[in-house]
RNA sequence: CGCGGGAUAGAGCAGUUCGGUAGCUCGUCGGGCUCAUAACCCGAAGGUCGUCGGUUCAAAUCCGGCUCCCGCAA
């Protein structure tokens, strides 16, 4: 089939290349513009438009979907389906209808559940023990298409955003092709969605950060994981603002934010204790939670969290 | 010139205010104790104090240039 592929981030690169080795044709991609990233501010180009121009294919970027340009652009082309991989824009209607196929959307989630902006950081924060990938039929609501095809996987206990990332952008690459074949031959019944099954996700931010050792040591362990690789969980030890990267659970008990064992560092939670492996200060170096003891005192029965008792 | 923190032994830190013998907690190595240990005791090795220059009898410390790392903001 001849396909116009549309993503941004590094989620959206695997998909990419899967359908750029297949027996398909990516004649064009379309990404975000670049934008200023990192300390310096510096423009940086969208991971998906590296990935094509590598490949050769052309690479476009319009600021919106919405005028004619975009959808003259599309239409040259004439493709027999659009995919959609974490593009980040949205496509109006005359988008949706333009090629035979439609439009696919390869989705982080087992929809209807976690309709929106950050599906796979949810499934980790809520400690979901299965996720998958979902393809779906885009239509004008928000993930609210029919379903193709889905494909499960488990969640690692310890397991990160990041490293679920990972995984499931590498099935969705399957996923897609599967599907793309399927629909050729027409081999698919789209699927309603139960809308009383469906549950949305809001974009993640910074204000879920600070860790609140008075919740669970199971919330508070998918706070670190889920918020792993950004924007990191926070806290407060010695005075200092960290980032705490990993965690494990920890069956003993205490009051909640109190230091039960320094050297595994190991706090007390509303319930049970988290053991904090990796951490990184403010100003510094991400280093294990042994390496900052070392030249932090940190005693059995001090407090860590939010409140700076010195 | 967006704001800010940092660079000292393999790791993490103190020392810089007010210049004057290189320190701490670990790790490593050797020895001891113990039924035994990541425990405890004794000992040792390991530093051009990021880099270049300036001031000084004397610079980790004061002054100026440079490099690299990181947090915030976006």
């Amino acid at each position: 089939m001849k396909i116009i592929y549309m993503g941004t981030p590094d989620f959206a690169v695997p998909a990419l290349k899967a359908l750029a080795s297949s027996e398909h044709e990516v004649c064009a991609v379309f990404t975000q513009p670049d934008k200023p990233r990192g300390r310096k501010m510096i423009l940086t180009p969208p991971d998906v438009k590296v990935c094509a121009q590598s490949l050769g294919i052309p690479v476009y970027q319009p600021e919106s979907m919405k005028n004619s340009d975009a959808l003259g652009i599309i239409n040259q082309y004439n493709p027999d389906v659009i995919v959609v991989a974490a593009y980040g824009k949205i496509l109006p209607k005359a988008v949706l209808d333009a090629p035979k196929f439609g439009c696919v959307n390869i989705h982080g989630s087992l929809l209807p559940k976690y309709r929106g902006a950050a599906p796979i950081q949810q499934s980790v924060l809520n400690g979901d023990k299965v996720t998958g990938i979902t393809t779906m039929l885009m239509d004008v609501g928000l993930d609210t298409g029919d379903i193709l095809l889905t494909e499960e996987t488990e969640i690692g206990e310890n397991e990160t955003s990041g490293e679920l990332f990972d995984r499931l952008a590498v099935l969705g690459g399957e996923l897609i092709l599967k599907t793309l074949s399927a629909l050729e031959k027409g081999e698919i019944t789209p699927k309603k969605q139960d809308e009383s099954l469906a549950t949305h996700t809001s974009k993640i931010d910074k204000s879920l950060c600070p860790i609140d050792f008075s919740k669970s040591a199971f919330e508070v362990h998918n706070k670190v994981r889920g918020l792993n690789p950004w924007p990191v969980a926070t806290t407060k030890i010695c005075g200092k603002n960290v980032k705490v990267y990993s965690t494990r659970l920890c069956p003993k008990c205490g009051k909640s934010g109190e230091v039960l064992s320094s050297k595994p560092l190991v706090v007390a939670c509303g319930e049970k204790s988290i053991e904090i492996l990796e951490i990184q200060p403010e100003g510094k170096k991400r280093m294990t939670a042994d390496a900052f003891l070392a030249g932090h005192k940190l005693e059995i029965g001090d407090i860590v969290g939010q409140e700076d008792f010195i």
